[in-house]
DNA sequence: CCCTTGACTATCGAAGTTCGATATATCAGA
DNA sequence: TCTGATATATCGAACTTCGATAGTCAAGGG
């Protein structure tokens, strides 16, 4: 039994919402993160490589084998979502929007009286 | 310098979120917050009063010693956002609208194979 | 040529957060 | 009375995040 789905962690949440604007390095990973929200999340190479690793293990990205991979610098690692993962990261990001509808909703169209 | 802002933990963030609608005693907090995500996020007892603690030392919520407090069981517990605590969680909330809003974007504006 | 700086990956331990079980008490209904 | 939902509370284990540290490579300045 791999997860059924809860919901995933910050940092592994950030990380797959990124991903899902195609591959990805490490780095670029952790600034793209930090971008996506304004520079409010900040994500060191501890919370990065480590959660990077965790994700590898879930099934939810996989290191690269293709294109960008190796038209780059040899150094760099790239990460794309499995199926698994896109799915995952795709019911997330509805989740959020769901959520950032009703909490603002009421907001404006609180409950009258 | 309290503190500069750094995104919220998952519990914290769910409650002030749900507590942006008016006061609530923990229990009914327990299911609005899961309630706001259809069910996805279940928070137990352990991290709802933990967190709860945390975020009276905060000063992000305090407990109502007012309206509802008292008409209700005396039993119940009602806490409220302080306005640290509002002003917090409306910035989270802009901040979780942004990302969802970029995120979703790359998928539909992304570029076209 | 050497040295610094930024890109890049990687790991470790400490601190912080979440989870699930457990406990206790009240109230409504079968 | 027994059960299940309401309601609050606590503990320890498990998990996640943070910040420091480390090392390589490439480019630019002195």
């Amino acid at each position: 039994m791999t997860k059924t789905s809860k919901p995933l962690p910050a940092a592994s949440l950030h990380i797959v919402l990124a991903l899902l604007d195609g591959e990805l390095h490490g780095y670029a990973l952790m600034r793209r993160v930090g971008e996506l929200s304004d520079g409010a999340v900040k994500m060191g190479p501890g919370t990065l490589y480590g959660t990077l690793n965790r994700l590898v293990d879930d099934d939810l990205i996989v290191e690269t084998t293709g294109r960008a991979a190796h038209i780059d610098s040899e150094r760099r690692r790239y990460y794309e979502l499995t199926a698994n993962g896109r799915a995952l990261a795709l019911a997330e990001l509805a989740r959020l929007q769901t959520l950032v509808h009703r909490v603002a909703g009421h907001l404006t169209g609180g409950a009258p009286a």
